[in-house]
DNA sequence: ATAATTCCTACTGTGTCAATAGGTATTTGA
DNA sequence: TCAAATACCTATTGACACAGTAGGAATTAT
């Protein structure tokens, strides 16, 4: 499945501010970009996206930066993805003039892409930012086992 | 989930020409345009990756026309979908130049796009054309009934 | 005041999709 | 043998989204 960089910086974005304001300090897209090696510019077009949708809020000005706006465990992937990509969980569409005449492209809605879309719709409202963080940190302690080993 | 209409009308194509040519007889591209209602000359850059990919075979010339090179059961969904579009059931791919600074980009890969495409792979490859004309047959039955008792 | 930050808008290059178009090669049937 | 039918090939086009780049305006802490 092909992902889109606006799609992938802004779930690493918002991993990233969950992260690195646990101690309830905030988050500036210049962190974000050097530690995730990301072009600012670009990124702050991403966080806008993610402040629109609702995850985080922007606080202007010096010392200024980026929060989330609730419980990393209270935001799931799929909002997260309908946000930065409205497609990517959109059902398979035909148009109405077509419909009528021609069943065989119905049948594949129903037969093929209706259940793939029902499958990710579930897989991704069962998980949230919070379980993708937890992910990330349990994976990451043991690449320093293994780097300890070696 | 977005589908191109290459890989939607090659899916219909390919049900068509199986279909209709049940009876031993070919099946051109002049008919699947007019029963499926697309482009012919579009439809017929789309049969030519098939061909290319070994669903069918074409034989030009008058009363020429398309067959199946294997049985409908032996073509899985996977196989077609490939064949149409090489990104559907691609790995999500991390260039190798992010990989080893940034692994919060690797982490959503192992914890949310791998286990789609797993997903996804296992799906397509327990499904063939077969079943799906199966399962299409099955239900214009039904939407028969269902015009009878209206 | 100044520096740091978010926020807003415009522009650009690249690539893919979804055709449209016109033609060539081959085969069959009359 | 000729004409029609068919697959097959190649070029072009318009629209659109992606992936940035760029410049600056608004706001806030120090």
């Amino acid at each position: 499945m092909r992902i889109s960089t606006r799609v992938e910086f802004g779930i690493v974005a918002l991993a990233d501010i969950a992260i690195y304001s646990e101690n309830g300090s905030t988050v500036s897209s210049a962190d974000i970009s050097q530690r995730q090696n990301i072009s600012q510019k670009y990124l702050e077009q991403i966080l806008v996206i993610l402040r629109q949708a609702g995850f985080i809020r922007g606080q202007k000005g010096s010392r200024g930066g980026y929060t989330l706006t609730r419980p990393a465990g209270k935001i799931s992937f799929q909002d997260i993805l309908n946000a930065l990509d409205n497609t990517i969980l959109a059902d398979t569409y035909i148009s109405e003039d077509d419909k009528n005449e021609n069943d065989l492209r119905c049948s594949v809605n129903s037969c093929v892409w209706d259940k793939l879309n029902s499958y990710m719709r579930e897989f991704t409202s069962n998980m949230t930012l919070a379980d993708f963080i937890d992910h990330h940190k349990s994976s990451s302690e043991s690449d320093e086992a293994l780097m300890y080993y070696i």
